[in-house]
DNA sequence: TGTACATCAGTGAACGCGCGTTCACTGATGTAC
DNA sequence: TGTACATCAGTGAACGCGCGTTCACTGATGTAC
């Protein structure tokens, strides 16, 4: 006698809109991630049902899993480098600019780390194998947020605030460091990880060589 | 008419010692991990397979899919430490002892990245969840490991080879760039990263305040 | 202006697959009497 | 010393589940004539 409530069926897109329902797809995938803030119970049917559609609607739009993920990711470092632009347009001090890219990037990891996840531990993803798909979509613009920071770094050294004197490679270390500090504090809960700002100003001294 | 050869009967071993089975299912499932390369195609069903054994012969053994794991996860651990206490007993100036640990652990992240995964990227293990079985088994051996890093960082500091005035934070930052340096070269294999040798050159230098 | 038809957005039911789990079992070996 | 029985190591078949995929479909809307 018991029976579930059917799905309501979609109010569908106006004719030639149907394009709508792919942008909807993404950003269900991203709530899915964001509520489970794991890359694993990602499915084309879970996402189906979090975006309130059939499952065989959403493969009309993406060809498997993968495409899905990747269009996230996309999304996602677009987001990013946004976030890292807007907080280095907010000072005007090289030192600070720097600074203040190094906060937004750890502010995104231990923020939305599922989100920085799928950015920047790939290894993690279902069905991980589309590496011309994600230099197409994603690499430019993670290239450009690197160029960003690089970038900061010469001014850095420029301004003589810094006694670095390879920007590229100091930018590389520099990355090296937030990104271990971001993911081995979550992979590694119950060691003793010293106080996050007073750790980004030592890694700020030593990849840098930052004088204040 | 055709038919899938059986899977031949497992010989058994003699009573009293089924506990032998335990030990071929950890290293079925490592042989599993380095195969594919991935953490994500391990199941209970593919172990047994691996391990040539029917499927609830390993639920006899193991309550699920994760306590396997674990066991693989303190398995590394130890060879872990094993290969970094070798390599700081292999030469005896501090510098070149930690010189040594550091290779010692780029190579291994290097050349067995699946199993440098399961020991410190351990968000990306399916069903990641039991933290206190991690930290019975497997944390006092992966911070026996610190230790030794950290001895050595201060042995460096002593003997006036390095510049540093905190063994611990200049371990845990130097930690930091090694995970950083490993993860996301494998992650992001388009970049152009720096050669690796130069990179731990800097990161000695930088991290640790080594002088040469 | 009316109507037949093509196109488009989206659906529901069914499929085979690998998974973890359950259950009754086989058959060798040690032990109590 | 012989034998009945308990224990132990491991099995095979069946189950329900969520998954990705296929296929024929519904029904609204634009377009050709």
């Amino acid at each position: 006698m018991s029976s579930v409530a059917p799905r309501p069926r979609r109010t569908r897109n106006p004719r030639g809109q149907g394009i709508l329902l792919r942008e909807e797809i993404i950003l269900a995938c991203t709530r899915l991630l964001d509520r489970s803030g794991s890359e694993l119970t990602l499915s084309l049917r879970a996402i189906a049902r979090e975006a309130q559609v059939a499952t065989p609607s959403v493969s009309r739009h993406f060809h498997d899993l993968a495409e899905i993920i990747d269009a996230v990711v996309a999304r996602q470092v677009h987001a990013f480098r946004t976030q890292l632009c807007e907080a280095n347009a907010s000072v005007s001090q090289p030192r600070d600019r720097l600074r203040a890219l190094v906060r937004a990037y750890v502010d995104f990891g231990i923020q939305t780390p599922s989100r920085y996840r799928v950015l920047f531990n790939r290894t993690a993803l279902p069905l991980w194998n589309n590496p011309e798909r994600f230099m197409e979509e994603s690499f430019p613009a993670m290239l450009d947020t690197f160029m960003l920071v690089e970038n900061t770094v010469q001014a850095c050294i420029d301004s003589g605030e810094a006694l670095s004197n390879d920007a590229r490679f100091s930018a590389i270390l520099l990355w090296y460091s937030l990104h271990g500090l971001v993911t081995l504090r979550q992979s590694i809960t119950t060691f003793p990880w010293p106080d996050i700002d007073e750790a980004i100003d030592q890694i700020l001294r030593r990849t840098i060589g930052f004088t204040d």
